[in-house]
Parts: structure tokens; sequence; C-alpha cells
DNA sequence: CGTGAAATTAGTTGACC
DNA sequence: GGTCAACTAATTTCACG
């Protein structure tokens, strides 16, 4: 991991449907080396995926609800447990262990108020894990570029 | 935008590196309809980027914190004046306007306590819309998955 | 909208410096 | 690591049904 891979990653991370070449470039190396890194910055997992972003606003019904949750944690192995849990949550795109005033926080994505009521009797208020949870409905996605800084 | 086209943002959203040929395989359609449409949805902007996602821990260094913003809001063009400021900044890769506790949650990511220091100190503390804002940082990004539901 | 063929471009591999 | 050549695969355009 140098400084080249580093300046792979930050232009992938804007734009991941540029010809090697073109990478190459922007970069300031040649295409067979951006090609042998990429790949590798793939199978190492460095690169987890290759995704498009969709304009929620384009299609209508999809609501985000900002949550969060302060769990009973006298014990770790429930805090191991909840993580399992949001994991396999599909409603839930983002989860993130906090310092702070609580100790996860959650971004859920549902059709709608319906949908996200439903959510929360069947995976907040029946864990026991979940000592208490606040909700923000998300009335706009202001900017939505996620990266990480290399 | 019928349901062939939901198919598809859903598949993309996992994966955009597929062949035209291989979406139509998921989708059940051809590869011509498919590049048809995946080209539409790009230049009608409900496809908004393609980007790759990178592992924050396969680097090092990159804080995560996600903060919760007041806004002092009798007035309406403060809330305005707000999104364009979190827009312009690159420390900034999430921001939603949320009911609730708060007004806005920002997703703030920076190499370090010291730079979200920095960030802080010259974006929070001296904007006179802010009123209070409280920082949850990242120990665990447990789940990152970004998609809407289509 | 789907098919198939042709032209173009990109991805991949291997040899070489 | 860079360059070049050769091969494979994908994208793009077009004609046709």
């Amino acid at each position: 991991m140098d400084d080249l891979d580093r300046r792979i990653l930050s232009v992938l991370q804007e734009n991941n449907r540029l010809s090697f070449a073109e990478l190459a470039e922007l970069v300031g190396s040649s295409a067979a080396s951006c090609m042998r890194r990429v790949n590798k910055l793939r199978s190492d997992k460095v690169i987890i995926a290759d995704i498009s972003l969709v304009d929620p606003k384009a299609l209508g019904k999809s609501l985000t609800v900002v949550v969060t949750v302060e769990l009973e944690r006298e014990r770790l192995d429930l805090v191991d447990e909840f993580k399992r849990a949001m994991r396999a949550t599909k409603e839930v795109t983002q989860c993130y262990m906090v310092t702070g005033d609580a100790d996860f926080v959650l971004h859920v994505v549902v059709e709608d108020v319906e949908a996200f009521d439903v959510f929360v009797k069947t995976k907040l208020y029946t864990n026991p894990n979940v000592r208490k949870f606040r909700s923000m409905i998300a009335l706009d996605r202001v900017k939505f570029e996620p990266r990480v800084n290399v």
C-alpha cells in the first residue's frame, strides 16, 4: 500500500468505470501497473465492493431513518450478538458502534413509515439487549459521498 | 421506470461490474435491453455514481464521527445555507436533514482526532447557525451497504 | 423489445527491458 | 515497474423482425 495505491483508491471511490488507461492518466502511472494494483486491491478486500449509487428521490418510496441505540451492555457477548443481528437485517444499510450518547448508530432504509414501524417492533422492541433507541427521520439526503481518506 | 428497471437497480447496487450479458441473465432480460436501460438510468441521474467501496480498516488512519447538529432555525434560509456549507465541506461524507432530537446528522470522515478537532473548530464552533452539536466517534463500522429500496 | 452481426474499445496475458 | 504485442471479452452501433 503505497502512495500510488492511495491515489488509485481516491479516484475509484469517485468513479470505478474508468478504463485502466484513463485511470493511469489520472494517477500518473501506466495502465498495466494500474490493472495489477486494482486487481490486487480487489482480491485483498481493500476494495470491498463496486456498486452503483442510486438517487432515492428518483424512485419515490424510500425512507431513511437514523436510529441511535443504547444497549444493556453488562455483557460483551451481547454487543457481538447485536452486531450480528444488525448485519443480518436487510433494512439496516449502515451500522456503527460509537462512543458518546449512544452505543450504536443505525441507518434504516425502508419503504415508508409503516415498514419502519414493523422494523421497530420486530427488531428493536423485541430485542431485550436494546435499552433505549431514538429515531430521526431523514427529510432530505443533503449529501451522500461515501468514501474513506486514503 | 418499470419493474425491470427496478430489478436492474437492485443488482447494480450490489455489483456494477457485471457485463450486460450477466446482468441480463440475473434480471431475466436481454443484454441489449439492459444496456439501453442502464445507460438511460445513468443519463437520467437515477444512478448518481458508480464507485468502489473501500474498507477503512485496510487503510489504518481513517476516523468516522457521527455528529448530530441543532441549528438556530428561526430563518429558513439559514437551513439552506447550512446545507450548502455541508455539501462544500470535504470531511462531511454524508449529511441528512432529520426530524427528532437533532436537525442534521453528519458523517465526518477524517484522518484522526486532531483532524476532527480542526473540523469542529473551523466548521461548527465558528458557524453562528449551529446552536449545539454532539459527536459520536465510530469504534467499529459494523455494516456498510449503501442502497435504496427499489 | 429482442436478435445477431460488425466495429470499436477494454481487459488480460505473456515477453521483454 | 514500464512497454509492446497478441488474444479474449465487453461495449456500442446498426439492421432487421
